[in-house]
DNA sequence: TCCTATCTTGGAATAATTCTATTATATAGT
DNA sequence: ACTATATAATAGAATTATTCCAAGATAGGA
């Protein structure tokens, strides 16, 4: 989509191809890709393409507040495209990281022990589990 | 403490001069130590322990349910010697982290859409803030 | 079209974590 | 207390994730 793009432009924000090809993938992409994830989609196209490139990128959109870096997994950093408050659900077998909508922030108040000492500025919920097709592999 | 010690013998778990100063300096440690923290202080009494004992001996706390793996710092893995259900704050200043004990397992129910795909088996609080004293120094 | 700030790139550097082979030792069983 | 052996400690290499750097390339404003 020409939508994507609209968004960056005349910001100081150059639109090189690589760029533009990491904006595609990362649009209305739900799959919380890895660096490597990402670099290995936008080699396809552009096969010269580096990790710097694919790290700068999501750095620069990060900045901009336009992509969230998840924390769910141990093993390594995942991208989400979608910056909005919501949460997420990592499957303990497969890896796989999927939303959660749900607004939990009436909930999720604090005791006075913690807010007389932080000035709370977000929050995040991690939930873990098992997914259909993790099960049926297991059963 | 003994009883720390006690908890691990005649199981299976061999308790080492370096696991017992690790065991010891875990014990109701709320500062959520990376391994390079256990690993310093291990080494101030034990000057040859190594990065592989610290990690052998955190897994192997780990997979008896010991110990928590925190995964709220996009920088590093923290550790938790309180394995029972609760939540954290992050300093996004200093990176500190700190408890939080509130039980929110009513209010984090999950749609349906999730709860048929997946399995849930546990979840996470994390809170991001500025704590106090870096309130101070940013003034 | 031109200029230049910004970007891309390969490769090196750094940092976190895991692996491997060897040596050492805690502890169960005698 | 002694021994045997399963388990652990160690150094260092390997792996993996991420960042840094210097040199050449280019997007996009003037
Ligand atoms: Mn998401
Ligand atoms: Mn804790
Ligand atoms: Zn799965
Ligand atoms: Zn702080």
């Amino acid at each position: 989509m020409e939508s994507v793009l609209r968004k960056y432009r005349g910001k100081g924000f150059k639109l090189t191809p690589q760029r533009i090809a990491i904006l595609k993938f990362l649009d209305g992409n739900t799959s919380h890709p890895t660096a490597e994830d990402i670099y290995t989609e936008i080699k396809k196209k552009y096969p010269t393409v580096s990790f710097a490139t694919v790290y700068n990128t999501v750095q620069a959109l990060r900045d901009r507040g336009e992509l969230l870096e998840i924390t769910i997994d141990p093993q390594r950093k995942h991208f989400d495209p979608n910056p909005s408050a919501h949460h997420h659900i990592m499957c303990t077998g497969c890896g796989r990281i999927a939303d959660v909508f749900t607004d939990y922030s009436k909930a999720l108040t604090l005791p006075e022990e913690v807010t007389s000492e932080f000035h709370v500025t977000g929050n995040h919920v991690d939930f873990y589990g098992v997914c259909s097709d993790c099960r049926k592999k297991t059963n």
